[in-house]
DNA sequence: AAGACGTGGAG
DNA sequence: TCTCCAAGTCT
């Protein structure tokens, strides 16, 4: 049926091991797997559950989200991190009403079009919201795939061309059976194949692992160098974006210069906010999340 | 094609 | 405390 070596062992681990996530229930709408893959991206699931909730509960279709101004977005957004994602995701919600008739598109390209839906996303929404036979390429299956296949215990900084190869060759060929093997492949990573210690001895396919057949090699090369954070044109934004957020209106520009007291840095961050669209300057000199 | 882009929890 | 890292995307 296929050329994979693991999938029935797989595919066996998934179903007694999978957690009980709500965008992964049947009754799960295309939109609400959107948002969750959206939330994901760079964020722990801890930390999407309650945000989900919250955001599907407010906006459980498209056209409610693309009614409201997409500052609206950026304040439910909270604290989950790189609020452009808000924004993208009223972007997309627009589009979605304005291009699809208000129901999210169900072909990878069409999903690829939307703003903040790169090529991992577009493949997970097509194949776990719409079965659809795409190969799933993200940290957790880019780690598995490093270690089980090339023997190596991390994958390259980036995605690279022979990983995608890699993870389309694998595929299973029926859509129904591809699509849950991306979920288990990527939960695999996820659960058991860490970043930090893996649990090798609870994994199905550890027997034909080429990293641990190795000897489980450490990390050949230069230092995977942290993202500094502190100090950094990041963390100004976010201060600056917290007080709009848990401002009711419009706030003078005594309010935003006061969370950081370096000028230059401080006005650059806010610029840049401003040309992000995350920021909305207003004639009367006070500053506002869009409307 | 490196680097920017938030936030918070775990070890 | 400090480093690492968590379902990436965009320029």
């Amino acid at each position: 049926m296929n050329q994979n070596p693991y999938s029935t062992a797989l595919l066996a681990w998934y179903q007694a091991n999978a957690r009980d996530l709500p965008w992964r229930r049947s009754d799960a709408s295309a939109w609400s797997i959107l948002v969750s893959e959206i939330m994901l991206q760079q964020t722990p699931v801890a930390r999407v559950l309650p945000a989900w909730e919250a955001w599907l509960q407010r906006w459980p279709a498209p056209a409610d989200l693309a009614a409201e101004p997409p500052g609206e977005a950026v304040r439910m957004w909270n604290r989950l991190g790189y609020p452009r994602r808000a924004l993208n995701l009223h972007a997309s919600a627009c589009a979605i009403v304005e291009r699809h008739g208000g129901e999210v598109p169900s072909t990878y390209p069409e999903l690829r079009a939307l703003p903040g839906v790169g090529a991992y996303t577009a493949a997970a929404v097509a194949s776990f919201a719409f079965g659809g036979r795409h190969a799933i390429l993200d940290t957790n299956v880019r780690r598995v795939l490093a270690r089980a296949h090339t023997g190596v215990q991390y994958p390259p900084k980036a995605p690279t061309r022979s990983e995608t190869e890699l993870a389309e060759s694998l595929l299973p060929a029926d859509a129904a059976v591809a699509a849950r093997w991306g979920v288990a492949i990527m939960e695999l990573g996820a659960l058991v194949c860490t970043a930090r210690s893996p649990a090798c001895a609870d994994c199905p396919i550890a027997s034909q692992c080429a990293w641990r057949l190795a000897g489980k090699p450490a990390h050949d090369g230069p230092p995977r160098r942290a993202q500094t954070y502190a100090g950094t044109d990041r963390q100004v934004r976010g201060r600056l974006l917290a007080v709009l957020r848990d401002s009711e209106g419009p706030v003078p520009k005594d309010a935003l210069d006061a969370v950081w007291n370096e000028p230059i840095q401080r006005e650059r961050a806010l610029d840049a906010l401003v040309a992000d669209g995350l920021v909305d300057p207003r004639e009367d000199g006070t500053y506002a999340l869009p409307g």
